[in-house]
DNA sequence: GTCTATAGATTGATAGAC
DNA sequence: GTCTATCAATCTATAGAC
């Protein structure tokens, strides 16, 4: 019985520490997020982010394992299946079926439940950000996903020279991370407004037409 | 003689504080850079800072404005030539050129001298960085530009929703950023190699190449 | 495991001598 | 205008009681 409750509060406080460092990690950055900020906001004492983690750098670190780990799983298995139902009808893979198996988990994600769509705002973040800290982490992690898609890329547009390729993708990736990174597509739409960049404003729309019209895009320049 | 002198120290002193500024600012980030990193690089008294510009917020607003505002006139000449061109001809303005109109000048810039570099990465930083205090300042500036380049496109593609319009222009604006944004092309190419993205490395290009590749692929998805 | 209290370092900003 | 010296606030991290 005490035991149980002991475990239960740890992986509660645990949980909290990750869900609100993940919220203001995305939102006000990595250096700018204090580990104050995030106790009192997660209700736990100031002294229980080192006790269960370590140091600010290794909680950055639980926080971006905890969900890239299970989207890289599937996006390697999606960019995986888009090679090998090219190779079994014998023909080339589509670079818009390439993309989409890269793009869609990473986009979808942000409507999978609490959480995932600070973390999709973080995955942009990481990205871009000049920051080692929170790049480095991500980098390792992401290499082997972005070889993959290089490498099916490679294989649907054989006339591109790699050169070609690496920078078109590079814009494709920066795109995708501006996307990411927009803090609630509807806050952004709301800006566009707020910015008279449009007469009458911007209307949001879901991550799924989000993802069509991204992939259009990008395919239509990878293919230019 | 003595005023002279007086005067000479000053802009120089402000001078140095404004282009170690940039520097840290574009490479380091705002937050992660102390006045005492900027002082100490520009060999100049910690106060001086404060002296000549106030804060450390008025300091990275001064260096945003010094090169946005020539930027943006450049910008704004091009894309009214661009319309009058087109009003003129009788004819439509061209995606591409109501692009390149934003586009060239903003990655021209980084070889148009000393500390040019610094600030396209600035500039890349300053479009995604979710932090309010160096984007706000950008906004403020970038707003009417951005207004008539969504205009222009407008013209040029009337069969396209606003909506996606909009969206698309939001890829694009994302593909620049990332560009931008990079420390150096030679580093970026030299890093995709270290990353093992591909077999043999990737070569790096100048600003006008870039630029070309940058736009044939944004028209093309703007097209798409 | 959780808490208080605090060490130890760094920050932006300023006062006052020169 | 430039300098030294310093304030007051903030930060990460930790020691030790409970």
């Amino acid at each position: 019985m005490k035991e149980d409750t002991a475990v239960l509060n740890q992986t509660d406080t645990k949980q909290r520490i990750l869900d609100t460092a993940e919220h203001l990690f995305a939102r006000e950055g990595y250096h700018s997020t204090s580990l104050r900020a995030i106790t009192g906001q997660a209700n736990v004492n100031l002294a229980a982010v080192n006790y269960h983690f370590g140091s600010k750098e290794a909680l950055i670190e639980a926080v971006i394992e905890r969900r890239i780990v299970p989207l890289n799983k599937i996006r390697k298995q999606n960019l995986e299946a888009v090679q090998e139902a090219a190779r079994q009808e014998g023909r080339r893979p589509l670079v818009k079926e390439a993309l989409r198996a890269f793009i869609e988990p990473t986009i979808a994600f942000r409507e999978s439940g609490e959480g995932a769509d600070d973390f999709s705002m973080l995955i942009g973040r990481a990205i871009i950000d000049p920051d080692d800290t929170v790049r480095k982490i991500f980098m390792q992690h992401i290499e082997p996903i972005f070889h993959l898609l290089f490498e099916t890329l490679r294989q649907a547009l054989p006339g591109l020279s790699q050169d070609r390729l690496f920078w078109r993708l590079h814009f494709a990736i920066g795109a995708m991370a501006h996307t990411l990174h927009m803090r609630t597509m509807e806050e952004s739409a709301h800006k566009a407004g707020k910015f008279r960049c449009l007469p009458e404003g911007i209307s949001a729309c879901n991550a799924s037409s989000m993802t069509d019209m991204l992939i259009a895009f990008v395919s239509a320049g990878m293919e230019a």
